[in-house]
DNA sequence: TATTGTTATACTCTATAACTATA
DNA sequence: TATAGTTATAGAGTATAACAATA
């Protein structure tokens, strides 16, 4: 006597999906703003940020970097020109070949780096305070069934 | 006689909050990067995208406008003179307050935000295909869970 | 006086195109 | 010739500060 003759909201898989993809998207631009206010607190954009994160374990060629970070390899280079200004990065001439050059994080960038990973764990703890340790497990799990998925052909 | 010592790596709170922030970081740049890549196919950066989503059904005043992209007022005086300049939004004149402005979608501007709405179907849809629909509404509770949280005093 | 919006200015971020040096 | 990187140029996006109009 209950039963409903279409298919309600929350039954139909394109809602199910449209209200996923929306908590997604509005989670991104959350986070975004949370990066973005602890990269301010320490003079850096987010992008900058995002810079130094990749050169903390790592000592990529130019185009490598612009490869990760999704630009052209003149938006790198210029990413890196305004570091290597701030004396965060420097420029190494590659060895085996002398076309390249290798982007390596310097002592203040390391620093500087270490210190914003750091004081990102207040606010990321704030994000989740709504949830308790399981749910932040089956959270996790979610989004890395989404992320590690192999990419398409 | 297989009792840990010291607690795991996933047992660690500390370590599943961690977890549970990279993923969400992680996925934060996903997002963004298939919005900016629709945007980019109407020829929208993101964050005209983003300010058209916005208008779709309000027509707020300079002010408000700014508030809700987190800019300032300036910033947003910018944004909609770009938008304005390509003909998908215009300024209308305050009646109450006339020191007010508010923004509005054109019709070319409407026209472009829907079909670009439309467009984001199959992007998100292959985003998520690693999910059935359980797991989707699953992911959904966490994420409202952790978004519509009353925001601390 | 306070608020709303615009303008002037400066900087970051990004792309395209032309160029240099090395392979 | 092809590849790695830089430079020149242009435009979007953002902020701060000074200003005009209205409240």
């Amino acid at each position: 006597m209950l039963a409903s003759v279409s298919p309600s909201a929350v039954d139909d898989p394109a809602a199910v999906e449209r209200a996923a993809f929306d908590a997604l998207a509005e989670m991104s631009f959350a986070v975004q703003d949370l990066l973005g206010r602890v990269a301010d607190r320490y003079g850096l954009s987010l992008t900058q940020l995002r810079l130094l994160g990749i050169l903390r374990d790592r000592e990529p060629s130019m185009l490598a970097l612009a490869r990760r970070l999704n630009l052209e390899k003149s938006s790198a280079s210029g990413l890196v020109d305004r570091a290597e200004r701030r004396g965060l990065v420097t420029r190494r001439p590659g060895v085996q070949d002398r076309r390249t050059v290798h982007v390596v994080l310097t002592a203040a960038g390391r620093a500087l780096v270490e210190e914003a990973e750091k004081a990102l764990i207040v606010p990321s703890a704030e994000l989740l305070t709504a949830l308790g340790p399981p749910q932040r497990r089956q959270l996790t799990r979610l989004l890395r069934l989404v992320l590690d998925r192999p990419a398409p052909p």
